[in-house]
DNA sequence: CTATATGTTATATACTAAATATAACATATA
DNA sequence: TATATGTTATATTTAGTATATAACATATAG
């Protein structure tokens, strides 16, 4: 799984971290019961510090998309948690901030769900 | 246009203010050409500071949502930015998290595009 | 011309988050 | 006994956030 830092962003390291890890364990680039690079060769292989690292893993773990075995490591989480209602409606507020913006530039109802069906396929389908 | 700011949040005030004045456009709440609330006064009203409500106005007009009239003070953008393939992509990279979640907790592609059409019923529809 | 109101700019300060560095710990494996 | 894992503990530096006070350029109302 390739994991890149932009360090000129304004978006913070360990949350490019949590998002691509989440991305990659969405497209099934690592699967469940599967470990995750350690934090200190991690750190080493993209020239940042290793408490960088640990912090999006932590962040990961608690939002229970990882477990410590400790055994192997860091792991994808065998069974991720629920799409519950507060999830959903995490999920919600966190696209309507995108969607308005597509709104606001005139894109149809149509348009829009095309950009989101477009972002699934690389999820799941596609590239 | 109701705003509410929630100091507790890790959110900084300025982006709750910058999403929520999106979403408020998007919805036509303000119209094209219609002027905001004073920098001052909204700052009072909410219980912040001035710069705190010209930081979110700034970035809005760095966007190419709002325009500074100068006979009616910040107006909402009479044309919106045109919603190009730059937009778009960035658009799609800012969905790709929160998708990727649903995608990671089991969610359908139909489940995940509802979810989406619900957003957007928020923005457009109804509520 | 004189106030008043608009966004903006200029400094300054306090606080928090982010990232780094070094060290140590508990646990599990070879 | 070593080695490797995530984790915890301190400490430091840097950047972002929010605040405060003051002033500026411009436009409107009286």
């Amino acid at each position: 799984m390739i994991l890149k830092i932009a360090v000129e962003s304004e978006e913070p390291i360990y949350r490019q971290l949590v998002e691509q890890l989440i991305v990659g364990i969405a497209r099934g680039e690592i699967k469940p019961g599967e470990p995750l690079a350690p934090v200190r060769q991690l750190a080493q292989d993209l020239g940042i510090n290793l408490h960088t690292v640990a912090k999006a893993y932590g962040v990961l773990r608690q939002e229970g998309y990882l477990v410590n075995n400790r055994q192997k490591g860091m792991t994808v989480a065998l069974s991720p948690p629920p799409a519950d209602e507060d999830f959903r409606q995490r999920i919600g507020a966190e696209l309507a901030g995108p969607l308005a913006e597509t709104v606001l530039r005139g894109m149809s109802r149509e348009e829009c769900l095309a950009l989101c069906s477009e972002a699934l396929d690389e999820l799941v389908g596609g590239a």
